[in-house]
DNA sequence: GCGGAAGTGTTATAATATAACATATCATTG
DNA sequence: CAATGATATGTTATATTATAACACTTCCGC
């Protein structure tokens, strides 16, 4: 299975991005039976305005300013913490950070390539790192609960140019 | 290469552990000529009181109790800092912890099996995972800095205790 | 001993995240 | 359709983690 990348070209038309998420975003919380309120919609609209990962307190800083209304802080982390519940987010440890899932609604582990320069970020999804860390655990007779893999480095877009 | 990785019997001797440690801190310390101060090495100590993790202020209040004295947390994530520079502690971002590093010294990409039961953290040393990661890097033209991989789940001894 | 670098002290504050409890809305069933 | 329990949101307060900025001290080579 050759490894599904996605790292958007800087110009690349975001809108449709966006379009697609919230797309995926309706179908799968309308498959499992789950209510993505127009508040977690919003939250969900503005985690995928850009393919870098958001703070939660960026997250309210937009919403507050959309909303001429300011929702305190956890307004903001529990439609995060429903939406990672829904794998449509990402949280991105190394950044304390969030981003859109490219893969939504299937439970996986993925690796996140993260560009120190632009600030994008891409997820892998591919079986081959789960699949080696798992040889390397079962070698201790661990068993996975969670991988998480943040790579941080600079894409090739950035590399270019210098 | 086999994997080299330490999971450590809830019930080793732990003192060996620490004094191992001290031992390793000095001479990488003393070869790049860099001072482990007593400050340091008194949170390098405290750092390597068990194979779990621990957050600065859980050091901080250690520190408190050992020299009747209350540093401010400057001082803390200043020595964590410096060892983390000295590659003699790692940064656990899922658990924002530390623990003490079990290859002192060298730069190197690990890999982490932390243990939700008991808490307790082993370092996986070997290349196999930062290969792969590396190859799927390649694939999109990233040039990777640095690798995060943190595993939970449930160490062998939990386990067996169920 | 002098001077610069490295280390430490101190105060304040930033940034991230959760607890606890009240109120509102929804969805189902009697 | 009203009662009811579950889900979602509002609100206030606070916990937790981390850094900024500046003063002072100690170390070490010259």
């Amino acid at each position: 299975m050759p490894a599904d990348v996605r790292f958007p070209r800087l110009e690349h038309n975001h809108s449709l991005c966006i379009k697609d998420a919230l797309a995926d975003a309706d179908k799968v919380c309308g498959s499992k039976g789950v209510r993505l309120t127009p508040q977690r919609r919003a939250i969900f609209e503005i985690v995928w305005s850009s393919h870098k990962p958001i703070g939660a307190y960026e997250i309210l800083e937009i919403l507050a300013k959309k909303t001429k209304s300011r929702p305190a802080p956890m307004t903001v982390y529990r439609a995060l913490d429903f939406l990672i519940e829904q794998c449509l987010v990402h949280r991105i440890a190394s950044l304390n950070a969030y981003m859109g899932c490219s893969h939504p609604g299937k439970h996986h582990s993925s690796c996140f390539l993260i560009c120190d320069n632009c600030g994008q970020a891409a997820q892998i999804v591919d079986d081959n790192i789960a699949n080696i860390i798992s040889q390397e655990a079962d070698r201790v007779d661990f068993t996975i609960n969670f991988n998480l893999v943040e790579v941080s480095g600079v894409c090739s877009q950035c590399q270019a140019k210098t």
